[in-house]
DNA sequence: AGCACGCCGACT
DNA sequence: GTCGGCGTGCTC
């Protein structure tokens, strides 16, 4: 029963005495790909997972004890002691600490740098890790006269004054949390005598949880995937919760966490990037009573290191976040749920490379726990999974309620004629959702004006000085903006190299939003992209226009996708579907399958008919007549046979070592020596592909190259790893490109 | 990564 | 004379 048995000091000795050990192998956040050993202080508790302060070379820094050990190599001249046991418990639970220390191995990366990155900040500059907790109360005067004498439009006061009523006592960060109001109201109280605050008492006891509200009658699908999941609680399973947009994959969730919480369990929640939105946190806080660590990067430190004691202490129930939040301590895990498994997102792209999907899937095989990934468009990873186990697949085949799928057609950008970049068909497509009283979505995966800008008399065009890449016009073609580097310069009056005037080609959202403009002078229009986003809260308020409909027609990026219900828009249209149509990146069709049809599950939720437009060049293109005929399934089962035929992953495990240096000969070099010396390794099936120049060689002012590695499954690829990366250091080359492997790597460019 | 040591160029 | 450029070496 170790998975129940609290990982703190007053409950669990035995925990502490283990590694009473003369030495400590402790790891330093540095990156360096080893640990070090130290003295262990004498006569303190200490032992894995205990943070000590040691001496660094010059310096004084906080390292993590990953094991304690009876002897050590190193020579006496050299070994030091640890200066001082931070707490009187460690910070990582065993089961935490050897997934850590697993995925640093697994990742190749330095595992003081894994630890660290598990750390919130203030955990990693040696705060210490229990605080005396500060609640907040009623005073007398306020249970007896703050509800009475709180005039009604004092809305925040009203429903602190309430939640306290309730609740008896809390911490600021939660009923700030829970009533949405600023510390300001706190305060606020606390002047007129009506709350007051309290140092708690030591007591690890978990507030009860209860069930707000009952949730809605489940269809038969819903009831089933619910029913699936359940039965594996208390055990490892990797559910596939495959449903639709609109299916109620949600309503799932919180089925299957009411059940959890019952257990006295908490749930860890990770959701992508762009989508922690308010909407979801909104439903959970909607229907349980319970409290919530939210963990997302609009938090400061001492609001972080809160929300991660909250998950470690157990208080939290429901711990929400997003990439990291995998890495959440928690004291009695019951379930993962990972929304919206496919999104690129979960993978790190630099530093600690890790996959949090993956690895929930292996934190849930340690701790005994099942996982649910949940996706309208699963990975062609998890879809292989689930293939191979069909009783872990649940599909959510029907949108709620009696919303229909919608319609989805293809555009021929070839026969029909198009004004900035939108033909005719779906010109009249659009009119028509209008008069009909519908709201219209366009997508376009391009931000800015126009990506190129071309001289119609010399053939010139802008190009990043730091890239191999086309400047795009920015602002209304008032700036030029590089989206791999971010440098940006005026628009030129004219051509430099000719001086004839200049012309932007192609179409962005900003050029899009003119010509609807143009095209639809009456309907009130928006635009979602990065730039026209960047103020906080303006999405929001955006989206807010959108769905009380003063917004009718719609323009935006990927960022319209994720995670946001748009319940009144009729009409989707995918403005240029050929983008990744031709990668060389063998994961760009999945991508973009997924992308489209994420954009499409926009159309028709309500009881509304929905329609969707691609338009493309290609509509003939076997990815789009799968998707339309098929749908993702049928794409994903094409896909997969592709990659099967062709040896990729998912029937393969890959690893992509990058080199990058400001000579273009370096990293080329480099990978070549490295490729050399892999003959010394030789693993079966492990192949090497490359090197070669990065799909963009140049960029930011680098050149960069990258050699790919093929094994037919993760043992192998491990096993040539282990052997020929710690030589690369050793190479003389590696001291001139900045070098970095990414295990499992997601994206070959 | 830090941080120090170390050996050559233009400044008060 | 010395401030500081970044090459190289080390961190239990």
């Amino acid at each position: 029963m170790s998975r129940f048995t609290p990982n703190n000091a007053q409950s669990c000795p035995q925990v502490l005495c283990i590694d009473r050990t003369p030495y400590l192998a402790v790891a330093i956040d540095t990156p360096l790909r080893q640990v070090f050993d130290y003295r262990a202080p004498a006569d303190v508790t200490v032992g894995a997972g205990f943070r000590v302060w040691v001496p660094f070379g010059r310096r004084r820094v906080v390292g993590v004890v990953v094991e304690g050990r009876d002897q050590t190599e190193v020579p006496a001249n050299k070994l030091r002691a640890a200066f001082e046991v931070i707490d009187s418990e460690p910070t990582f639970s065993p089961d935490l600490l050897a997934l850590l220390t697993w995925a640093a191995e697994y990742y190749r990366h330095p595992v003081g740098e894994v630890l660290t990155s598990a750390m919130p900040v203030l955990l990693r500059s040696g705060a210490p890790i229990r605080e005396e907790q500060i609640l907040w109360r009623l005073t007398a005067l306020g249970r007896e006269e703050a509800l009475a004498k709180l005039p009604a439009r004092s809305i925040r006061l009203r429903a602190i004054a309430e939640y306290l009523t309730k609740h008896e006592h809390a911490p600021a960060s939660e009923i700030l949390n829970a009533t949405e109001s600023p510390s300001s109201a706190l305060r606020n109280l606390e002047e007129r005598g009506f709350v007051e605050q309290f140092a708690r008492e030591k007591t690890d006891e978990i507030p009860p949880v209860s069930v707000v509200r009952e949730g809605p009658p489940l269809n038969e699908a819903q009831a089933a995937a619910v029913e699936r999941i359940q039965k594996t609680l208390g055990t490892f399973a990797s559910h596939l919760l495959y449903g639709v947009t609109g299916s109620g994959k949600t309503e799932v969730y919180l089925q299957v966490i009411e059940s959890v919480l019952a257990r006295g369990q908490q749930v860890l929640v990770l959701v992508p990037e762009i989508a922690l939105t308010p909407q979801l946190i909104g439903r959970f806080r909607g229907r349980f009573d319970a409290p919530l660590a939210v963990l997302h990067s609009g938090l400061n430190d001492t609001e972080r290191l809160a929300a991660w004691r909250d998950a470690r202490e157990g208080t939290a129930r429901i711990v929400i976040g997003t990439r990291s939040a995998i890495f959440s301590p928690l004291l009695h895990p019951g379930l993962i749920i990972i929304d919206e498994e496919h999104d690129g997102s979960f993978k790190q792209q630099d530093g600690f490379r890790y996959s949090a999907r993956d690895l929930a899937l292996v934190r849930a095989q340690r701790l005994g726990i099942p996982v649910v990934l949940g996706s309208a468009t699963p990975s062609l990873e998890t879809l292989a999974r689930a293939r191979k186990q069909p009783e872990t697949l649940s599909h959510l085949p029907y949108r709620a309620g009696s919303a229909r799928p919608p319609q989805v057609a293809l555009v021929d950008l070839r026969k029909h004629g198009a004004t900035q970049g939108i033909a005719t068909p779906t010109v009249m497509t659009i009119q028509r959702h209008l008069d009909a009283g519908g709201q219209v979505m366009l997508f376009i995966n391009r931000r800015g004006y126009a990506p190129v800008l071309f001289c119609p008399n010399c053939g010139w065009s802008a190009h990043c000085r730091r890239c191999d890449a086309h400047l795009t016009v920015h602002a209304r073609g008032r700036d030029l903006v590089c989206h791999h580097c971010g440098s940006q310069e005026p628009l030129p009056p004219g051509c430099p190299n000719c001086f004839a005037d200049v012309k932007p080609v192609g179409q962005g959202t900003e050029r899009i939003e003119e010509a609807i403009q143009q095209l639809f002078t009456n309907a009130p229009m928006a635009r979602i992209d990065r730039d026209s986003m960047r103020r906080k809260g303006e999405l929001e308020e955006t989206l807010a226009r959108v769905n009380r409909g003063e917004i009718r027609i719609l323009v935006g990026t990927q960022m319209l996708t994720k995670g946001h219900d748009f319940p009144k828009v009729t009409l989707v249209v995918v403005l240029n579907a050929d983008q990744g149509l031709f990668s060389t990146d063998f994961r760009a069709p999945e991508r973009l399958a997924q992308t489209i049809v994420q954009v499409a599950g926009r159309a028709g939720r309500a009881d509304r008919p929905g329609e969707v437009l691609i338009q493309t060049e290609y509509p003939e293109h076997p990815l789009l007549t799968l998707l339309l005929t098929g749908g993702y399934a049928a794409f994903a089962e094409g896909a997969l046979t592709e990659r099967e035929q062709s040896g990729w992953p998912p029937f393969a495990r890959i690893a992509l070592l990058r080199a990058e240096a400001t000579d273009q000969q370096a990293p080329l070099k480099f990978l070549q020596d490295a490729h050399d010396l892999a003959v010394d390794f030789p693993v079966r099936g492990v192949k090497l592909l490359g090197p070669a120049p990065a799909p963009m060689e140049r960029r930011a002012g680098r050149f960069r190259a990258q050699l790919l590695i093929r094994a037919p499954s993760h043992s192998p690829l491990q096993k040539f790893l282990s052997g020929w990366l710690p030589l690369l250091p050793m190479l003389p080359e590696a001291r001139r490109v900045r070098w970095s492997i990414d295990v499992d790597a997601a994206e070959l460019s």
